[in-house]
DNA sequence: ACTAGGAACTTA
DNA sequence: AAGTTCCTAGTA
């Protein structure tokens, strides 16, 4: 008897063995029903084996075989098991994670066929003229239809009324449906007419390639095989232009392009954009912000080779991509591309193994490099491609200057110059940005007689005062309370806001300039639906003179008229403990600077800090990241931080301190006893120690080599398993990026 | 003797 | 993860 070995969603490294009777037709890759503890649960047929360790009593049979949709590729199951074994994360959840939630359940999905319809030989006969003229609708598609098929979607925009005129139609017989057929290549192409320029650079549409950018997209197209790619280029330098070029190269070479972008927020403007430069390319997105049905045929049009482009957040990086043959990872060094729960994959890794697993090229593009990729750019592994120039000729790079606060007079956190420069554009009419990364009105509230600090009863973080609503929220668990009216210590009524917040910052400048429209952007003013995209386009059309707004502000659109960016100090990530925290915000700051002055005007960017000679800033002023990238690895060889060493970090929190602690001593003991080539560091309290009143520690393990730290974690995570953790929770985070 | 609650065990 | 069984301390 056939045995068939099943991941299934449960967190146990194996996989499950079941029978497969004769008259039953099943392929690796296929979805399967099977009994397990006396359910139905679907799960992934994985491998055949001949022989089982169970007893054959205890071996049940598929209950059924999903052929509602093709098997996952042997490709794709190969980068699972390889993602499972590298992050330690149980297989079943793995493969499982990686499908669309319409696949996951135990019922099979009716596949929406993408159907036309087309005049049947009747409608064809038809004199449309004979027909009552009231059926306006029912005219306008038969002449529609005249010219060539349609698809149910592009009736709709005929009429409102289309589906029921179609309904009728269909039942006259005058039309009929049939399958699409996969459009031919040829008409996939740019409608916008090949030409090239005087130096023989391809122009798509109106975009003329610097030489630069040509030799960039040439270094690549040129590739046989794996090959991996640092794009380095100033904001504007335009990445985009040649990500474009690559996938209309790669397009005419029938294959397809997976573009991995950071977040949610971007996609559907980048999607426009894509689409409005390929207008006949089928292209999908794939991000979490799908409903399930459409992220379903998404997947499904990615698995069938319908869909030549791919664009989509890090779960796009499992897709099923039968013709790939580029991926391209826009802001390669963003933090949202490494998941932060379950499986703890970074999908820029990921991704780079897929490339070398199907021997196609990758592209990494950012303006700030992440170190670990710049430290490969060096060492050779990847191919540094530079973009130095802006590619809008007239445009250049902001002047960025530092005020040192320590020598100014701050009004509310605001210096004289900072809002001199911020008059000045309310004169001119050009915009201006604050970026500051701290949301409320003031991160904490202050009794001035006897120091009480508003701290969270849950969490070791402070309580954050919105003067909106008079409340004090915790921004870790969520907490709220009324703000008091008296400190609850020593009852002194003097309680007063410590420190700067947008909420607060809004009010200063309305004060200061109360006749400018200022728009406060941040996770707070933006929670109801379509707000951010409601305010983007507030400010796209000019109906906001002065900007306030944390991180979301930084990314997105260019805003054309935006001349000033202020940042309103940033020295918290200077000397942080998190080593991250620096080469972080110069990635933050060289992304929001560049929101200053990119059509035709000049852009200036102040920022408020007590350190302006720390090497940042002196980086920063001078537009220069690779000198920053040699401090900043300089640093970190010294300190033995990545990316000269790998991490894992074992992270345990539990309601009573001692149950985290007791658990990682145990890890750690058992660590030390394998006796492997790893640095194992001590029990420390992590980066926040308490959280929603859970008490939470962490335990760091590290090696200069990757493949001894691998072969350390295959035989640790066992042990880790086995060890009793009662109603502790822990996990293993493997090259983790926070802690 | 009986039961509630929790730890331990199993899933094919 | 989640359902089942086993174990134990605490009642009647």
């Amino acid at each position: 008897m056939p045995i068939i070995r099943v991941a299934l969603d449960v967190p146990l490294s194996t996989l499950f063995d079941y029978v497969v009777s004769e008259e039953m037709r099943l392929e690796i890759g296929q979805r399967v029903v099977v009994p397990f503890r006396r359910k139905q649960a679907l799960g992934v047929a994985m491998e055949w084996v001949q022989e089982t360790a169970l007893a054959v009593d205890r071996i049940k049979p598929v209950t059924q075989v999903l052929d509602d949709v093709p098997p996952l590729p042997q490709e794709l199951l190969a980068l699972l098991r390889f993602c499972s074994d590298y992050y330690h994360y149980p297989l079943g959840m793995t493969v499982l994670a990686a499908l669309p939630t319409r696949l996951r359940a135990v019922e099979p999905i009716t596949v929406k066929q993408a159907l036309d319809y087309t005049l049947s030989a009747a409608g064809r006969a038809l004199d449309i003229a004979t027909l009552p003229k009231r059926r306006v609708v029912q005219q306008r598609i038969l002449q529609a239809l005249r010219l060539a098929p349609l698809s149910g979607a592009q009736m709709r925009t005929l009429s409102p009324s289309a589906p029921a005129a179609l309904k009728s139609l269909l039942e006259a017989g005058w039309v009929e449906c049939v399958a699409r057929k996969a459009g031919p290549l040829s008409n996939s192409l740019p409608q916008a007419g090949e030409r090239t320029n005087e130096k023989g650079n391809l122009l798509l549409g109106a975009h003329a390639l610097t030489d630069e950018q040509q030799q960039a997209v040439d270094a690549v197209t040129q590739q046989k095989g794996y090959g991996c790619f640092l794009l380095h280029g100033i904001t504007g330098s335009g990445k985009t232009e040649i990500y474009v070029h690559l996938m209309h190269e790669m397009l005419q070479r029938s294959g397809q392009i997976l573009l991995l972008v950071p977040e949610i927020n971007l996609t559907p403007q980048l999607e426009n954009y894509f689409r409005s430069r390929f207008p006949d390319v089928d292209l999908v997105s794939l991000h979490s912000g799908l409903a399930d049905g459409e992220r379903a045929q998404n997947w499904l049009k990615a698995q069938s080779g319908d869909a030549r482009i791919v664009l989509g957040t890090r779960l796009s990086v499992f897709a099923p991509l039968p013709k790939l043959s580029l991926i391209l990872v826009d802001e390669e060094h963003d933090p949202s591309f490494k998941q932060q729960d379950g499986l703890r994959y970074s999908a820029r890794d990921v991704a780079i193994f897929r490339a070398n697993q199907r021997g196609v090229p990758i592209v990494l593009g950012s303006a700030t490099p992440s170190l670990e990729s710049w430290f490969n750019a060096q060492s050779g592994r990847y191919k540094l491609l530079k973009l130095t120039q802006r590619a809008v000729q007239p445009a250049t790079l902001p002047v960025v200057r530092c005020m040192d606060i320590t020598k100014l007079p701050l009004q509310d956190g605001l210096s004289e110059p900072l809002l001199t420069a911020i008059e000045t554009r309310l004169q001119r009419k050009e915009q201006s940005l604050i970026f500051i990364n701290r949301r409320g009105y003031a991160p904490v509230l202050m009794c001035t007689s006897c120091g009480w600090l508003s701290e969270c009863k849950h969490c070791a973080g402070k309580l954050v005062l919105h003067q909106k609503d008079r409340s004090l929220r915790c921004h870790h668990c969520g907490a709220q309370q009324r703000v008091p009216n008296a400190c609850p210590t020593c009852g002194d009524a003097d309680l007063k806001p410590v420190g700067i917040g947008t909420q607060r910052l809004e009010e200063t400048l309305q004060t200061r300039f109360p006749n400018a429209r200022i728009l406060r952007v941040d996770r707070d003013s933006t929670r109801n639906k379509g707000a951010w995209s409601a305010m983007r386009k507030q400010i796209h059309d000019g109906e906001a003179d002065i900007l306030i707004g944390t991180q979301m502000l930084a990314k997105g659109h260019d805003f054309p008229n935006l001349t000033l960016v202020g940042v309103i100090s940033p020295d918290g990530a200077l000397y942080s403990a998190d080593f991250r925290a620096s080469e972080k915000l110069f990635a933050q700051l060289t992304q929001v600077g560049g929101r200053a002055g990119r059509a035709d005007k000049a852009g200036e960017v102040i920022m408020q800090t007590a350190f302006p000679n720390h090497p940042l800033f002196q980086a920063l002023r001078a537009h220069n990241y690779e000198i920053w990238a040699q401090t900043l690895l300089a640093e970190r060889q010294m300190a033995g931080f990545p990316p000269f060493v790998y991490q894992a970090l074992l992270s345990a929190e539990g309601k009573q301190e001692s149950d985290a602690y007791n658990f990682l001593k145990q890890a750690r003991s058992a660590a030390m006893e394998l006796h492997m080539p790893v640095e194992v560091y001590g029990v420390v309290p992590a980066a926040m120690p308490k959280r929603a009143n859970h008490h939470r520690a962490q335990l760091l393990v590290q090696s200069d080599k990757r493949k001894a730290l691998g072969e350390f974690l295959r035989a640790w995570k066992p042990i880790l398993d086995a060890l009793p953790a009662g109603k502790l929770r822990w996990v293993l985070d493997v090259d983790p990026m926070e802690f």
